[in-house]
DNA sequence: AGAATTAGTGCACTTTAATGCACTTTTTAT
DNA sequence: ATAAAAAGTGCATTAAAGTGCACTAATTCT
């Protein structure tokens, strides 16, 4: 299945972003995890792409890698 | 339990933006859900704030509306 | 090299998001 | 005013996210 619609970040390559960000903070995992309030296991998966997360999921990490989620208008 | 991170909206700003931006549009709930392909009874707890929606759901939702979700830096 | 640390994976269990249905309330149109 | 359309709500069920545990694989040390 599918997730990601057009001009939005997948899952895959906003798990991406997060590892790359995550690495250049020149934190762990384990350490990400537990600041920001989520499961080690799912943290993994959220990397990975492996997973369809929430919100509060999502918005939990960003914070601790210092980035927020905006709405911006796709111009056509 | 809350879920808005700093600096991020919460759910229910979310779920505010997304009906303000339906009604301009001047669609229906039940519109907006067939075309995003969210159950209608998802997109009210959407709109009303009730829910932690998951990556797919709220993407699906905002493309519609011709909006994109990106990650921006925090300047503190 | 070996040891220690960090990252990845499979699986079972728990929690909760997503949905459908039936219904009420509110809004809009005639 | 009343009929129709749209929005809101409660609840039960289903599907899937979130988690813990045990383990393996890969990295990063000394």
């Amino acid at each position: 299945m599918r997730f990601n619609a057009p001009h939005t970040k997948s899952v895959a390559e906003l798990g991406q972003a997060i590892k790359k960000r995550r690495l250049l903070l020149d934190i762990t995992q384990e350490d990400l995890s537990q600041i920001g309030g989520v499961s080690l296991r799912s943290l993994k998966a959220l990397e990975k792409g492996e997973a369809n997360p929430t919100w509060s999921q999502i918005t939990k990490i960003i914070q601790v890698l210092g980035w927020k989620l905006e709405l911006k208008e796709v111009q056509q």
